[in-house]
DNA sequence: CTAATTGTTAAAGTCAACTTTAAGTCAAGC
DNA sequence: GCTTGACTTAAAGTTGACTTTAACAATTAG
């Protein structure tokens, strides 16, 4: 496959050209090679930016991204500031996943319960088990 | 149980008292009953603060929380709003999930792969069905 | 009682992560 | 060659979500 301009890599991630000039003067992506001025990226760049985009959804800042980049790309096997760095974040996405379930039941709730304050049958508090205290079925 | 103090809220959820206060300006919390221009309040107000750093940590924007809060507290059924909403949420929360475990991959391989370059067995890309194409078994 | 702590307000300040602007360069279509 | 559109830079502006400041009031500890 041919090289990339920044467009197109623009249009293929949905980031736009703004953003990943902004993530290369920080040192979050490299400087790709240019012809007359112009960067043109590898393919794999779209990889890296997929990868940007899962850990910025999972709160990542851009800075944790480049310590995790430097883990997974380094020529020798993590060291261990990276060590301790995943330990923390697989910690932190264990609790996002629990919130993600969490607010994933309230919601789906939410959109079957037919209770008429749908605040009084929500796992509100402690939410390990928990049953919905209405049924979809009173219909009004 | 007796009232809690703004300190008191800000202590058991870990918030500091000025956001407490700031979700209150833009009318994410409901404004607490007062002593003497304190505020004090509910202990209920701590489940409903535990719903706001889930969704927090989902990257709901405040303003979705609010959104998020009148369907669930309203006294009649959620309406198409919140509903459009609720899918919406649903949808970015599913997404979430796959970031997360994507992530989670990686990092636990990163801890446990003994690759001399761990981005050569990177689930890098289309992340379908992968296996580390090294063992950890190769003790330098 | 005093002193320390905790509370109150409105307004200004901060920070990360972009986004926009301005002023220009390069390339493709006509 | 000319125009259009994608690219370049550095610098300034924006946004969401707080946080800090200043100046004051009320509660609690000694």
């Amino acid at each position: 496959m041919a090289d990339l301009t920044i467009g197109a890599v623009a249009k293929e991630t949905g980031l736009n050209t703004s953003s990943i000039r902004y993530y290369e003067s920080i040192g979050l992506l490299p400087e790709p090679p240019r012809r007359s001025g112009r960067r043109l990226y590898d393919p794999s760049v779209i990889d890296r930016l997929r990868i940007i985009e899962a850990a910025k959804a999972l709160d990542f800042t851009l800075d944790e991204m480049k310590l995790f980049f430097e883990g997974v790309s380094e020529v020798s096997a993590p060291n261990e500031v990276w060590r301790a760095f995943a330990d923390t974040k697989l910690e932190v996405i264990e609790k996002q996943i629990a919130h993600a379930q969490y607010l994933q039941r309230i919601l789906k709730m939410g959109l079957t319960c037919e209770c008429l304050r749908l605040s009084d049958c929500l796992p509100v508090g402690t939410s390990d088990s928990w049953d919905p205290c209405c049924n979809p079925s009173e219909t009004t």
